[in-house]
DNA sequence: TCAGAAATTGAACTTTTCGTCAACTTATTC
DNA sequence: GAATAAGTTGACGAAAAGTTCAATTTCTGA
């Protein structure tokens, strides 16, 4: 078998099963995800999928890795470094396309939280403290420019990251709660619009002068 | 056996039963659980278990319906029909402890909207959406007569309860954005600061009279 | 004290699930 | 076109899980 050609169908096939396996996975958890599913969402026999990975433990950390490599490269371009007003809108903006396009991966990530995080890597979690810290350098950075007001910047931080998750992991709550009906892109230009005016109007100062 | 101590003895292993089963949905999801884990978790050999449950569908249902009881209770006086920063100051803070106080349920119940709300009863929906429509009500209110900004209500206490749920059901998140410790009262103290201030600043309004 | 109700529990039964394997087909290289 | 590597798959064994049951113990009211 040519190379490229093996690397074709293997690597489709291995697409095709982290697809399920996220979808699968991010329903019923670790435990509750039974290979037989995986296999039947992803159209392979079981023992198929067993050829390209060795246990379901193999599959769940390549599905985690796969989807925390996802989010850092959409949201890699998402720096705070600009105007701050600017940076939290696109920031929102850009979380919630995520919510919308991808919700898949964004359950099976709380999933894994509400595991206990134990899948999770020291190193995947040290690349969240370090993006975290970052962040919060910067915001502190502003609030010392007198660019926003003074604030708590990590619980901040956390708060954005709150309230645009909920619209992938909670979809059914949402749904009620916007009355009953499925989300559409209107939905989410209207939440990212609620949730960045009414954060930036508390954080950008309105009497005072930069220093 | 005498009715009430029949009665003690049986209210005993119910909730000795659900707390265990509410710990283990919560981790591991409805399909995740074994009922051998409950009874383990609970203290009782398997077959008690199947005593007082039908089956797994009946202590998940029961566990589900506690779950939502007991929010009621709580929540129930934080109406929000006093002053505005007042009632939001103190729905963040009664959310808040129940994230602090008892995470485990919070926990639950988002693993039950991950699964796709399938246990959650009409009946329990509609409740939510009642809740809901009476907030927003009160809200537009408050718009109407000026004590508020124009805002988007549904999306808004959206982003109340996503900021609140957050810091129970994402709490390695959170430990790892907040330095990497254990969470304590001065934590959710600082939540609630950083999350009321920052939406009632950007709530009431400053330059305009009520009409 | 004693009859009957409630509660307890070890063991068994049935079904499901993980993971393996050997046989088979398809693709590739020379 | 033959030899070899890659990919496919039905069937199977071992282990685990949900549920039931019958036997036993504990409790309670009279």
């Amino acid at each position: 078998m040519e190379k490229l050609q093996e690397e074709r169908i293997r690597t489709r096939n291995v697409r095709r099963i982290l697809d399920a396996a996220t979808e699968v996975f991010a329903r019923k958890g670790f435990d509750g995800t039974r290979i037989t599913e995986i296999a039947e969402a992803s159209g392979l026999p079981k023992a198929n999928v067993y050829y390209y990975f060795g246990s379901k433990d193999d599959i769940y950390r390549a599905a985690i890795a796969r989807l925390i490599q996802g989010w850092d490269e959409a949201l890699e371009e998402i720096a705070l470094e600009k105007d701050p007003a600017e940076a939290f809108t696109r920031y929102v903006t850009a979380k919630l396309r995520l919510s919308h396009q991808h919700p898949t991966e964004s359950r099976l990530f709380a999933n894994e939280i509400l595991r206990g995080a134990e899948f999770l890597t020291e190193q995947e979690r040290k690349h969240i403290r370090d993006v975290t810290n970052y962040r919060v350098a910067v915001i502190e950075a502003w609030i010392a420019a007198g660019k926003i007001v003074q604030v708590d910047a990590r619980h901040l931080l956390i708060m954005l990251w709150a309230a645009t998750q909920f619209y992938a992991d909670f979809q059914p709550v949402v749904r009620d709660a916007l009355g009953n009906r499925n989300l559409e892109s209107a939905d989410f230009d209207a939440a990212a619009r609620c949730i960045a005016d009414t954060i930036l109007a508390g954080l950008i100062p309105r009497d005072s002068e930069p220093t």
